[in-house]
DNA sequence: GTCTATACTTAGATAGAC
DNA sequence: GTCTATCTAAGTATAGAC
């Protein structure tokens, strides 16, 4: 899986392979829990400001490092972009799992719901890094969005507008209703200072997130004619 | 109405005044031409890269100008920024006053995702702005959403509520629906590369947003039990 | 293998030329 | 009033020290 193309760049916290010595050596105890901080400090930092707008100085600060330090384990600034993106869209792909047309409707597309506000809840900055890519025009994803993503997309259409045809739901547009899903469960890490300033929170607990998937899971049910 | 509140900034392009001459002269020709110009290249640099990752250099040559120059004109890129932000909320607050106080719920329902619809579809560069304003922990915006635009929300959520309690619609929770109709319709915007990729379009047409906003419409209408 | 002093480029801003 | 040469800080990256 490859997700981005532009760049021939090894993974830089991949599961194994190191450049050290011969073949698969572990890369060291120190090497692994630096590279650890730095992708959590970069998620951090390129979700708030772009990759343009995050540096390398402001990462290193939240990862405690030197800057030096910081280019020396990860090679580079689009590098370590390029790793946190793959990262992201791998959780992305274990989240998208088959359907076939005789499933049920209602399950199926509660547990679509689900997992995705589940994935936007477990990892809220990778879900702001990939808004921040797509909003700066994704010149890194463009590949995978019209490639892998789209034919998920075009396949998880087919079923819906079969299930339509059978009368299990109302014929809505299946692409448009898919976004509709993706855009409502990302809105709540995405826009989260919206959130919370005209909620008045500080913060969205679990319950929140219970009370938001149950209101989203109803709402778009219904409205696409299931359990009517 | 002062949307933002960190800089005592006098707006850039505002209808009138100037620092020039004595009180109250119009701005000349050839700079309110080059004002206009900045504006526009600005909004879709900060759009893209966000505050920080857009660089003035790559607003001047986006606007043709010397950077030099753009920074003669809007004096720092800190006021440039604020004036496209408070530009942007104008937008919005006139589109949320447009939005009447009628009594049928349907009407005002498909009326409110209808003129939110046409504010991203009219200012989709904005609509990015902001989102990127956002996504970076709405620095510089924050005041508004607790403040105007949370009493706007919440107004509305008591006028949802009543609804409700007179069985006109389901008991869904107000302030959720509201972020569901803003999410899904800044979407569009917001994230159109994964959307033009998916659907393998190059631009979404008029024809497009037509399709959009009937089926938010109607699928959000009817989740709501209006029109059930 | 780990880290830092140093190099070079681009950033935002201004003083001064026209 | 309009525009540009110039300044200082911050950016990424690397060559070389430990």
């Amino acid at each position: 899986m490859t997700v981005i193309s532009e760049v021939g760049s090894s993974p830089i916290s991949s599961s194994a392979s190191s450049r050290s010595s011969a073949g698969e050596s572990e890369a060291s105890a120190i090497r692994q829990r630096n590279e650890e901080r730095i992708l959590e400090a970069a998620e951090a930092v390129f979700a708030q400001h772009g990759y343009r707008g995050g540096s390398v100085q402001a990462i290193a600060e939240a990862a405690g490092l030197p800057k030096s330090n910081v280019l020396y384990y990860v090679g580079s600034k689009r590098r370590l972009y390029v790793a946190l993106l793959e990262r992201m869209m791998a959780r992305w792909n274990a989240m998208l799992d088959d359907i076939s047309v005789d499933d049920d409707p209602a399950e199926i597309l509660e547990a679509f719901i689900r997992s995705k506000m589940a994935l936007t809840r477990a990892h809220p900055q990778g879900s702001r890094l990939f808004a921040a890519e797509v909003l700066g025009g994704a010149p890194f994803l463009q590949d995978y969005l019209r490639g892998e993503l789209r034919d998920w997309v075009q396949a998880r259409a087919r079923v819906f507008e079969q299930w339509a045809e059978r009368g299990l739901m109302d014929p809505v547009d299946p692409v448009w209703l898919i976004f509709l899903i993706w855009s409502a469960t990302q809105h709540y890490a995405d826009f989260e200072p919206q959130v919370l300033g005209i909620t008045g929170r500080d913060a969205l607990g679990e319950q929140d997130y219970q009370h938001i998937t149950d209101f989203l899971c109803r709402l778009i049910l219904k409205g696409c004619g299931i359990r009517g």
